[in-house]
DNA sequence: CGTACAATTTGTACACTGTACAGACTTTGC
DNA sequence: GCAAAGTCTGTACAGTGTACAAATTGTACG
């Protein structure tokens, strides 16, 4: 769960040279995902950023799986909150803004998407992400017990969505434009043998635009549909 | 695309020994992955497994990656295409027993799901199970167009979910039961601090509850309201 | 029937990985 | 000034994926 307690009692003593901190590893991590793409994340990598030894890292995290959640979560994290809380604005409209703020940023670091995936979303960062969803839900009139359902759905669509559009871009490069990964997913959907996938192969058009925004933003609002029943009279 | 094309034309012929062949390798690889964890399914591990030296996989994948997608691949095509086909059924049911379906499945095997996020699903087997969804969806009363859209998002929650789940899975050894998980999970999320995670601490027993078939269905429903919308006159 | 071929498996090797252990160093509190 | 505690380094080990060349073997053809 590791809620970020560490100021209280022990107050960690600036001891001898104290180059490193939790801060600048999670930093070079993050520089060598975006310059060199998610194999390069490796201990010694980052040590090798740092002008340091590899083993110089365990004095912060334990685990290189640890370096990678704090890293994720760190993303997570880069929201704007203000925004979110702003009930001046339609809530449906700032759900969008949190789904696609989130869906933005971990595809932009190719790779940080296979980390979110790997690992339980349980860091400080993620909890207050749930925190607001939560809370935007109960400002569109649900319960608190089934708002809190609802963010599961929400939760899980937008993880999903970012999983499967994750998984065909090439960690190691940043992501072509949009547009060039629909035309290539389109010449291959077009290609399948249209006797064992017909549906698959005639609507290849549609199927390669799963990928981007639009279809994205389609979703979102279906799902929201399902979970806000506006009533037998309409929107 | 990789689809599977390799009976026609150039029979492979059956050279020496021939002790290894495509199916055998999988086989081992996912023997290994239940028994001894996700981290066990290495080249070598399965080369010892089947007692031989680790290039001799070299002949039949020409990656660690094609063996693990392979193997996904699969996983997923384990489904009873009978049942799913039988249009005496209504098609809701369907869609259910096609999503319960493979999250079992995926589920059963922890380590799997995290193979299946991290590679593109275009797998014949999950090209099956795309056409499988559009047929259901069409079905269901939706345009080819629509019914493609939809099953994005089916495919999205579907997937999203199984990553949640499986993220809190020791892939390392086999899943503890439900009860168990969610009395973890609901400790953990009791424990928070409550001025920081207000909704979160307080909705504890429900947030613990995201595990299970339980919440999936229920979001499942919500999805596919919020899809197939049934016009003023409900259901 | 013998021989050349081609495909499969092995041996060896390299450049990596995460991380455990012991020691060297430096700053701080007394 | 001294002891202590914490940070960083050196060295080492058990792994990993996979490239290259050689050895083995069954098949097809002369």
């Amino acid at each position: 769960m590791e809620s970020d307690q560490r100021a209280p009692a022990t107050r960690r003593r600036p001891g001898p040279r104290r180059i490193l901190s939790e801060e600048v590893i999670v930093a070079a991590a993050l520089r060598l995902l975006d310059e060199r793409g998610a194999e390069a994340v490796s201990i010694r990598g980052i040590a090798a950023e740092l002008g340091v030894a590899p083993n110089a890292l365990y004095t912060y995290f334990p685990d290189k799986a640890a370096v990678l959640r704090t890293l994720v979560d760190r993303l997570i994290g880069e929201h704007d909150a203000e925004a979110l809380a702003d009930v001046g604005r339609p809530w449906r409209e700032r759900v969008h803004e949190l789904a696609l703020g989130l869906r933005t940023r971990l595809l932009a670091h190719p790779g940080a998407a296979a980390l979110l995936l790997g690992a339980p979303m349980d860091g400080p960062q993620a909890l207050l992400l749930g925190e607001r969803l939560f809370a935007l839900l109960a400002e569109a009139g649900l319960d608190d017990d089934v708002a809190i359902h609802a963010g599961y759905v929400l939760i899980v669509y937008i993880l999903g969505a970012i999983a499967l559009e994750a998984a065909e871009l090439d960690p190691a490069r940043p992501a072509p434009p949009e547009a060039e990964r629909i035309a290539a997913r389109r010449a291959g959907f077009a290609a399948l043998p249209a006797d064992r996938y017909p549906r698959t192969a005639a609507g290849a058009d549609t199927i390669a635009a799963y990928i981007g925004t639009g279809q994205f933003r389609w979703g979102l609002d279906r799902v929201l549909d399902g979970l806000i029943r506006p009533g037998p009279a309409g929107r």
